[in-house]
DNA sequence: TATGAATGAGCGTTCATTCAT
DNA sequence: AATGAATGAACGCTCATTCAT
């Protein structure tokens, strides 16, 4: 067989091939051992690190939820407009992306499933909270379109995830930053 | 137990339980046997109709994309601005979905499942096809926004479907309104 | 493979084959596979019947625990002295033991096993305060030893057991009478 | 942790835990890291010591068959009547079970185990071989009832096992003692 | 034609045993 | 020599599909 990993990598080597075919194939469609085959690693030893299979696709949440919160965190340490705070987190959001397409295309589609628990929950939550907040100082300054914050939230990313799912992937910086010009005029006070 | 019921009947009960329980807990989730209980017909019925479960699933979604493209075609007939096209796009597909919650949810969460055949992918295509069109022409008279038409699609199909994925069903006209024409903006010529 | 057994037919091989799995190798020896490969059905099957092994290993004990229990109380319906029931329970006892040699064993050793569920105990215990008061009563009438009845039951049981654990069986009517005598003696008041 | 225990006390550990799970839930349902756990010592320690989870089992058989043996023949040293005989080898083997239910608990009940090999049994065979050599000399005298004197012996400790399995334990000196003439009385030349 | 009990391949998971450390 | 993480065969159980009725 190939040499053993050190342990850390071994987890790593799981997360990554669960989430190759989870993101593929679906929750439902991946058998354990395919996971781990393509782990290169035995069935068992992914029950040393996680319960069951549930656990494993929170751990695989959880982990790019996490990669996820901390890039956006970090560039938006100096908020300024709306309209600079928007045009950073699209690039970050498309960036990030681009770089993992599997984690985002995984984010997105097992968003409301079931074998989510509450911990895997809660992060977007909190995601989500702090962004809204945000958003509704925004509407009080008049840079943003009024109504329910969550709304516009959810429009601006259903957008972002429309273009992805559609496979519009690869993009020239000149392309994205116009995509990103027009979701801001659904987003922007009329 | 209940009278028998005649052969279009039962294949309609059995595409109504299907669609339920996929568009609830996901086709890998769902038992053929629970299928066959809620439809209220032996499990064996079920492979006189199809040849497995991935034609049942198969059937289910071009059942509602047929019903929602017939809606939509229906509505379309006498075309006018690309403001009143998508203004009535937007609302047929709004009204759809209030009235088929399960289906418009199915439609959308499994529009790229691995278990979906060629065929129902090319019904979505035929009707984004004859879409892509109209919003090309729209775009020679400067009413839309310039770019690729299908990325504008993908935008403002995601748009709707993040918005009804976040939970918000139920609304008031106004508000459907009020989104509508905050979609709009996006699409619009700048 | 072989003509489909009838349902009622198909469980009672189940029971037959788990009795003979489990009396000679024991609970957490026997797969289930085996089982259903000696009873002459899928795996699957013993599932339409039971919820898991351990219900089939209730049903094994309860099935058997009933049986003895009908035999010794058709054979005791007009009581006489403690002698001649005791007579009477030995013989019950011993033909069914020969009679069903597999049953008597698992019933013995798997008694007290940990997979009994409280129906099943409770089964057992019911078929014991039944006698319990049988010996009370011969040893008000100084028929029978004095002391708690549980131990004389105890003891007069193990010996019945021991006999037939070591493997003493098939004896002549005239060595079972004997046994029996010596059973007795150690019940009868001194 | 703990200091590294030399070979013989680690052993020893090993059969302690051994015992101590096998009492109590079985061989089946024991896994081998439990009993490493609850010695304290290393899975793959175990395997430094015998060759398999079988020969553990072999070995705390044997472990204990032997203390029990040396027990009875110390206290037998002084040959008597058949009387006394009995009342001594009754005392040591209430006495050591009480002192070692487990023990006792696990000589019997997995007596006629498929896991057991045949040394185990032989060394079972050997003990109920001098034994049966007295109970011979005393029939012979008359002290004790005609018959094979194997089936004595088994109903003997039949009577034993029954008692101690029922669950009576901790019983007083007097009650032992009435106890032991009981199964005396089974015994007896008539 | 419709049924649903039966099937057995394949699932998620466990655990006796191995072996790199 | 001892460890305990890793292994993968084998477990209990499920369920897509078949087929006797």
């Amino acid at each position: 067989m190939s040499p053993r990993l050190p342990s850390p990598e071994r987890q790593e080597a799981i997360l990554d091939a669960a989430l190759a075919l989870f993101s593929e194939r679906g929750f439902g469609e991946t058998p354990v051992p395919a996971i781990a085959e393509k782990a290169g690693v035995g069935a068992g030893t992914i029950y040393r690190y996680w319960e069951s299979k549930q656990d494993v696709a929170n751990a695989v949440y959880r982990h790019w939820k996490g990669k996820l919160h901390a890039r956006l965190t970090e560039a938006l340490v100096p908020l300024d407009s709306a309209r600079e705070i928007f045009r950073v987190m699209w690039h970050v959001n498309w960036n990030f992306a681009e770089e993992h397409p599997m984690a985002v295309k995984f984010l997105e589609t097992h968003h409301h499933e079931s074998y989510l628990d509450d911990e895997s929950r809660a992060m977007s939550e909190e995601g989500l909270g702090k962004i809204e907040a945000v958003v509704r100082r925004a509407q009080e300054r008049g840079e943003m379109a009024p109504g329910n914050p969550r709304i516009l939230l959810a429009m601006a990313n259903g957008a972002f995830v429309g273009i992805r799912k559609a496979g519009f992937v690869g993009l020239s910086d000149r392309e994205v930053a116009e995509l990103e010009e027009r979701v801001w005029a659904m987003l922007a006070a009329p």
